[in-house]
RNA sequence: GGGGGCGUAGCUCAAUUGGUUAGAGUACCGGACUGUCGAUCCGGUGGUUGCGGGUUCGAGUCCCGUCGCCCUCGCCA
């Protein structure tokens, strides 16, 4: 077998003369009877390949001295097809026909000697090419081995694979942190998102479960005095997948001993710059800082695109004076200051810049579908348009509820000719996340967002601080851990904090956390926070979560006992690395960026996982499946 | 669990209001061709219209069920 010399990427004119080797996979053939042009791929490029009979009968026959070696390869050159494996000896020289400026390579061809068929193909479902139309995602990931092989996914693994050596040369390589690997087969821990199940065979009738996050051996490793921790691990987490959410995916785990916030956000701020600088160039400038409740009142969500200029402001008050029933009636109760557990209502209003003219008739109906499946009534809507002596005038929708108080109302939205004013009125949780998810739409629908890679700050940084330490459970009424049960509360919250009583609703919706995320762009890259390292502390938190001690301790034992044998002052953090992928590679679709990714049932087409055990396997495993096929 | 979209040749798509033998490009097979690079030209193979049922004189098209993929709500401490 030919062994190659060197890859289909890198011969130059510089090369011309030399005898090189190459291998790799048959992108094209043309076929011109007694001369056939291969374009041969590798991951590194194409290089053209030709079979000349004449040529390398002239160029083989100094080497091999049998003339007639050749008509055998002309053969098989003959028979080669899109995808063949194959390998080539042969000379490199300037083209013939002229140089191709598609390709680096370009200028050179391989004038082939030797032809080895290494692998034949079948006729393949498709061809690993970029030009043409992508075969639908369900073939593509059933023979992702062909799909793998296209320029694109290539590059995405190899961007994916730089990604992560920067992030250890970051971390493991300049700033000490130790890389250390935690298990896989951990303990269940009911809370939060739903576990994937190991059955153990040594012990029957227990399980082990795929881990969620690293999150307590991390905080276990502090304790351990590892100081600064940090792995790139798969995380486990048995719901439904989205768009850019998978049921394994991987995190950058990281965590510190020895630290408050400001030295985590620095430390990851320094990270953040080195990666984009690393990975596209991009000097990324200081990251603005926003409270939480900054980003749930300007924006409507923990994770605000800041890249374009839509605010939210809550008109309760202005609302309350104008006879629009809807209005009336949700503010009808009072307000107060915002709370999430509050019944009270509140009018949100959103100005639309420019948007008289974009928003039709047809898309403003399309928002109030939109505002009802967050559980709102719908949106209301006002257009301010041009009189004929110039001045504004409210028009359409709630205009004639709006028009007595005109101009307090522009000057409470700060209103302009040709603007549209969208309004969402419910209780504060609902007016809040349905006006916020209706400022992402109204933003793809004025086109207000810059492409990624586009001129003026595609990447829009953005630190959300000061998170609730609990929200309370829609259904069970019960309070939970907004970040995780094992984030400390804010230094100043602490008094509040350990003073609290568990019904006392109001001042436990107001404790602060010591959390922290990083958005970019909308999406939520990393999230973290400072973590409890007193007992006392933590345990205060089961109790108001509704742990008895008795279940903190059967689930929580060895947290408990480690914080007891001199714990240090600790935090951490994690990224999600497939989407600091995504936004490096600037897709959507978090499959583009996963060599082997699961369809939304979390299957794999490729190697058809899930599959049904056999009776001896459960059997050794103690485990009984109650499933029942379906009659067909 | 709920809502929506899609499923026709290996692949990407078309097929009028429910109406003749389901077409095109590409891939594949055969032939021609010595400078192509989306090669070209000639010919050909290829279909249980995802699957099952129903309505109808007649179903790719309409209805019901089911499977698969995608988007989304719930969910994701």
């Amino acid at each position: 077998m030919l062994i190659r010399t060197h890859t289909c990427g890198e011969l130059r004119d510089t090369h011309v003369g030399q005898t090189v080797n190459l291998s790799g996979w048959v992108n094209a053939y043309r076929d011109h009877g007694n001369l056939i042009f291969i374009d041969l791929r590798d991951r590194y490029g194409l290089t053209q390949l030709v079979f000349d009979p004449e040529d390398a009968n002239e160029a083989g026959a100094a080497n091999t001295g049998d003339k007639h070696a050749h008509t055998g390869m002309m053969g098989d050159a003959d028979k080669l097809r899109n995808e063949d494996c194959i390998a080539v000896r042969g000379v490199v020289r300037i083209r013939r026909g002229g140089e191709n400026p598609k390709l680096p390579t370009g200028k050179v061809e391989i004038v082939v000697q030797q032809l080895d068929v290494l692998s034949k193909t079948d006729n393949p479902p498709f061809l690993p090419d970029d030009n043409s139309t992508l075969p639908n995602e369900e073939i593509r990931l059933k023979h992702r081995y062909l799909d793998l092989r296209r320029p694109s996914m290539q590059k995405v693994l190899g961007t994916r694979s730089k990604a992560m050596q920067v992030i250890r040369n970051y971390f493991a390589g300049e700033n000490r942190f130790l890389e250390v690997e935690t298990p896989i087969l951990y303990k269940s821990t009911p809370e939060g998102a739903r576990e994937f199940l190991v059955p153990c065979r040594n012990m029957p009738g227990t399980f082990y479960a795929l881990p969620q996050s690293p999150q307590l051996f991390k905080q276990i490793l502090m304790m351990s005095g590892c100081d600064r921790y940090m792995q790139i691990c798969r995380c486990f987490r048995d719901e439904d997948p989205r768009a850019d959410r998978q049921p394994e995916f991987s995190q950058v785990d990281l965590e510190m001993s020895f630290v408050r916030r400001d030295q985590i956000t620095e430390m990851m701020e320094g990270f953040v710059r080195r990666f984009w600088k690393e990975m596209c160039g991009y000097e990324v400038p200081t990251i603005q800082r926003m409270s939480y409740r900054d980003a749930m009142e300007d924006y409507g969500i923990d994770r605000p695109d800041t890249r374009y200029d839509l605010k939210i402001k809550d008109i309760s008050t202005f609302a309350a004076r104008t006879e629009f029933g809807v209005f009336k009636s949700v503010l009808e109760k009072g307000q107060d200051r915002p709370r999430f557990n509050s019944k009270r209502g509140v009018v949100k209003a959103m100005r639309v810049p420019g948007g008289a003219d974009k928003l039709t008739r047809k898309i403003t109906d399309g928002y109030s579908s939109l505002a009802q499946r967050f559980g709102a009534g719908g949106v209301a809507v006002v257009k301010v348009i041009k009189a004929e002596d110039g001045s504004p005038k409210l028009d359409t929708g709630i205009a004639k509820f709006l028009e007595p108080l005109k101009a307090d109302f522009i000057r409470e939205v700060g209103a302009q000719i040709g603007d549209t004013v969208l309004f969402v009125a419910d209780t504060y949780a609902i007016a809040t996340k349905a006006i916020g998810e209706l400022r992402q739409q109204v933003a793809r629908d004025m086109g207000m967002i810059p492409k990624p890679g586009a001129e003026g700050g595609p990447w829009n940084f953005l630190w959300v601080l000061d998170f609730p330490m609990f929200e309370k459970n829609k259904e069970t009424g019960k309070w939970i851990a907004m970040h995780h049960p094992f984030t400390a509360p804010r230094d100043d919250q602490r008094d509040l904090f350990v003073n609290a009583d568990v019904n006392d609703d109001d001042t436990l919706e107001s404790i602060v956390s010591a959390g922290y995320d990083i958005v970019l762009n909308g999406s939520e890259i990393a999230g973290g926070s400072v973590r409890i390292h007193d007992r006392a502390v933590q345990a205060k938190v089961f109790q108001l979560l509704g742990l008895s001690p008795e279940q903190a301790k059967e689930k929580f034992s060895f947290l408990l006992e480690a914080l007891s044998y001199g714990a240090p002052p600790h935090a951490g953090i994690a990224f999600g690395l497939d989407r600091l992928i995504m936004h490096i590679c600037g897709t959507d679709n978090i499959r583009d960026v996963i060599a082997f990714p699961k369809t939304q049932i979390g299957a794999d087409l490729m190697t058809r996982a899930p599959s049904k055990a056999t009776d001896a396997q459960l059997k050794d495993l103690h485990v009984a499946s109650t499933w029942v096929e379906k009659p067909s």
